[in-house]
DNA sequence: GTTTTGAATATTGGATCCAATACTGTTAGC
DNA sequence: GCTAACAGTATTGGATCCAATATTCAAAAC
C-alpha cells in the first residue's frame, strides 16, 4: 500500500503553479496587477525559474497576458470578454450535458448529489472559498461524464476567466440561496433522466450568475485585495 | 519610416515556440516522440532555458504532453479524440460563422476570397506547406469576422490538434481539388448572404477531411519524418 | 530462466549569475 | 513651463552550473 494521497508536489512549478492559481481565484492577484517574479519566488521560497514556467502556463491558459521584456500582468476581463464566455459556456455546457446523459447512473448521480451537499455543507461552515471549489466539483461531475476531455479542458479554462469575479457573488447570502435550490433543481432533472429540462437548468443558473459577475465588472475598477501583493 | 516588418523575436523562447510549431505541424516531431530539451536547444543555439519556457506554453495549449521528471511528449490523437475535436469544431465553427455574418461586408468577403485564392496559387506552385498555412487563413478569415477571440483562440487550438495529421490529406491531389471546390461552395454561400448554406458548406467540408484524418490516424503507427529529430 | 539489486548514464529541475531591456526621475535646453 | 536627453534603477531574459530523478543495463540471487 503506497502513500500517495500524501504526495507533495514533485516539482517546485507545480506548487508555483498550485499556489498562483489560488491567488488567482481568491482574488490576491487581481486582474490588471503585474506579476513580478521575484515577490513570487521570494513567498514561495523558490528560485524565479520555476516561477517563470509555472507563469507560461498560466499564458498559455489565458489567466495572464505576457508582454516580452515586460512581463505578465493577470488577465482583465472587459464586458465583451464576459458575454462572450458565458456565449460559449451556454453552447459547450449543453454539449457537455446531452453527452454525459448516456453515462449517468445512480453511482455518479450519486456523487453529484454529494457534491452538491459539499456546497452546501461548505456555506453552513461559512467557508466562502470552499463554496468555489465545491460548486465547481458538483458542476464538472456531470460535465465530466460526457468523457470529453478536451471540451472539460475548454470548459475549465472558462470558468477560470470568470472565477476572479465570482467571489463577489457567493459572497451575498441570497445569492448562496439561490444557488442552492439552482442546483437542487438540476439534481431533480437529473433523477427524471430529462436532459432538457437538465440544459435548461444549467442555463437558468448560469444566466443568474452572469448577472452578477457582469455588474462586479462594470463596478469601479477593481482594486488589490488587502493580502500579500506580488505586484511590488 | 521602422522597419517593423523585419521584427525578429524579441526573444529566444518565441523563436523557440515558432520553430518548434513549425516542426509539430510539418511532422518533424511526430505524435508520441519524446522533446528532448539539450537537442532543441542545441539546434537553435539557445540554452534550454528559453526552450523549457516554449515547452510550457505548448503544455498548456495542449500540443505536448508534460511528466515531471520525464519530460515532454508529443501529444498523440486517439480517434476517440478525433471525434471529439470534430464536434467540438462542428459547434464552435457553426457559432463563428454565425456571428461572422453581421460583420460580413464586400471589403472582408474579398480578403476571404482573396484568402481561398491563395490555396490555389499555393497548389499550383506544388507548395504543400503553403496549402496548410494558406488555408487556414482563409478558414480564419471567416472565423475571426465573429470577433470573439476566445472562440478564434479555441478553434485555432482544435485545428492545431490535428494539423500534424492534416498534411497527409493535402498530399493527395484528389484531395486537393475537392478542397477547391469545397471552399467555392463556401464562398458562394456568403456571397448570397445565405448563413445557413455557409453553415452547411464549412460542415460537409470538414467532414470530407475528417474521414482522411481518421484513416492516417488509424494506419499502422506514425513514425518519425525523416528530417530533424530531436527525439534523440 | 526469471527476478532483483545496484551502479552508470541520461535527462530533467532548480539556483545563481550576468546581460538586455524597460522604467523613473532628474537635469539641461529651448 | 515644456520637452528631450540621460543616468540610475528595477525587472525580465538567458546561460551555466549543480542537484534530483528516471532510465538502462549488467550482475547476482533465487
Amino acid at each position: 500500500m503506497t502513500a500517495a494521497h500524501f504526495s507533495r508536489p514533485p516539482t517546485a512549478q507545480e506548487a508555483v503553479l498550485t499556489e498562483v492559481r489560488r491567488l488567482l481565484v481568491t482574488g490576491d492577484l487581481a486582474p490588471g496587477t503585474p506579476v513580478r517574479q521575484e515577490a513570487l519566488a521570494e513567498r514561495l521560497g523558490v528560485s524565479r525559474v520555476p516561477v517563470r514556467e509555472a507563469l507560461k502556463v498560466l499564458e498559455g491558459e489565458g489567466h495572464i497576458v505576457y508582454t516580452a521584456h515586460r512581463g505578465y500582468l493577470v488577465a482583465e476581463l472587459s464586458v465583451d470578454d464576459l458575454v462572450e464566455v458565458y456565449r460559449l459556456r451556454d453552447l459547450l455546457e449543453a454539449e457537455a450535458i446531452r453527452a454525459a446523459f448516456p453515462h449517468l447512473d445512480d453511482t455518479n448521480l450519486t456523487a453529484i448529489t454529494n457534491a452538491a451537499r459539499a456546497v452546501d455543507d461548505a456555506d453552513w461552515r461559512g467557508d466562502l472559498a470552499g463554496i468555489g471549489t465545491a460548486n465547481r466539483v458538483f458542476h464538472f461531475a456531470l460535465f465530466d461524464l460526457a468523457a470529453m476531455p478536451r471540451l472539460s479542458r475548454t470548459l475549465r479554462q472558462l470558468w477560470d476567466a470568470t472565477d476572479v469575479y465570482r467571489a463577489v457573488y457567493f459572497a451575498e447570502a441570497r445569492n448562496r440561496a439561490r444557488v442552492h435550490d439552482e442546483h437542487m433543481e438540476l439534481i431533480a432533472a437529473l433523477h427524471d433522466r430529462d436532459v432538457e429540462r437538465a440544459i435548461a437548468a444549467q442555463a437558468a443558473h448560469r444566466d443568474n450568475s452572469v448577472a452578477a459577475v457582469r455588474e462586479a465588472l462594470t463596478r469601479s475598477t477593481p482594486q488589490a485585495a488587502g493580502g500579500f501583493d506580488p505586484a511590488r
